[in-house]
DNA sequence: GTCTATATTATGATAGAC
DNA sequence: GTCTATCATAATATAGAC
């Protein structure tokens, strides 16, 4: 796989190691959450020593940053396309495209809300660290999109565009999020490929309404 | 506030230090996860020896899950209320109404969600029980009502009822389980009154379309 | 770069006094 | 019931060999 230019300077220095240090980290953060994961756990996940972890990110907090940074930036390269291209007809097909990519990512990458809903949901120096770093410039692009496609006509308007921002997330992810909650209540599997389907359905139907 | 006879079996064995300790233990589970809380932080919110915790549960688990049912007492009295109301017009009523309890009681109860979302994202025995023992009886009667309001026309049939009950959930959840992320990232509280009745507007809007 | 110790602290649980 | 120790273990982090 290629690798982005911007992805070089957060990620890539260091070697093989580092790579499968950063993957197991993610998986057991998002797991376990900061305080739950340990450092030799995500060692062992990423067969290295214990040692390497200091070696390459000083620490746990360290480890979690660069963790979290690897993630955010998947994401972003993704988004930023959608958000950017200009051969979109309209805000109601760019927010069409945004949930389809969303839920592409999420269903693929549910390790992802995971670490974010872990630090959301309490006040904290990685919280801040978060949002101020990664969660603010994609909240500020998708109220941009939202309040276009009020002004468009393709989102009730009069409903405000944080709560519809923060309804639209929860729609997308929760279901992801609680994957192995659902498969235990139901026995499907959210991730299977016709499952995410149909959620993309459901959700664009009701923000967007029935398709054409 | 009377208490009801069903409540009393799970949690009113014991005295007032008993009470404290659920308390605490709901409040740091749900912020730090069942591994990432420690016993001893609990007992100290709860302004009780780190002993009382082994006396009355016997251990960590154990008291993980007195508050589990503990939190759940409270809101399954609310949701039957509403599923077995026979003064309710319809369906599509009843969805009403079980939307705004919901919002309202999230709002009011985030640690309720966050401690949901800590267990629902990770297989393991802590899930199977809490899925088991509480999350199926509930999404068994929500699906019941959408299915219900489908047929009624009260929503869009066509739909998973599955998609469509996560999306639900999460519409109405995750605002508030990320309430700390939303006041750093746009300094309002969603638990506000303002907010509280904004975000049910917008969720009732979605689902059962303009207000008439 | 990668590893093997090891120091130090924090944690869940227990024993037993009051 | 509630408290004061204390034990055994597991955690992060460090020092230093290869």
């Amino acid at each position: 796989m290629a690798r982005s230019p911007a992805a070089t300077a957060a990620t890539e220095q260091g070697g093989e190691s580092r790579e499968r240090i950063l993957v197991a980290a993610l998986e057991s953060f998002s797991q376990s959450g900061f305080d739950g994961a340990t450092v030799r756990e995500i060692a062992a996940r990423a067969d290295v020593n214990l040692g390497l972890l200091q070696y390459y990110f000083g620490g746990k907090l360290g480890l979690w940053r660069a963790a979290v940074d690897r993630a955010f930036g998947e994401l972003e390269d993704g988004l930023r396309a959608v958000l950017e291209d200009p051969s979109v007809a309209d805000d109601g097909e760019r927010l069409r495209l945004l949930i389809r990519g969303q839920v592409a990512f999420v269903a693929r990458h549910p390790e992802f809300v995971r670490l974010m809903h872990d630090e959301g949901k309490r006040r904290g120096p990685r919280m801040r660290w978060l949002v101020d770093r990664h969660v603010e410039p994609l909240h500020r692009g998708l109220l941009g999109v939202m309040r276009r496609a009020q002004e468009g006509g393709f989102l009730p308007a009069g409903l405000s565009t944080l709560h519809l921002a923060y309804i639209l997330v929860g729609s997308i992810d929760v279901i992801f999020h609680q994957a192995e909650e659902c498969k235990r209540l139901t026995g499907i599997d959210p991730s299977d490929e016709a499952e995410v389907e149909a959620h993309t359905r459901a959700v664009e139907h009701l923000f967007l309404g029935p398709p054409k």
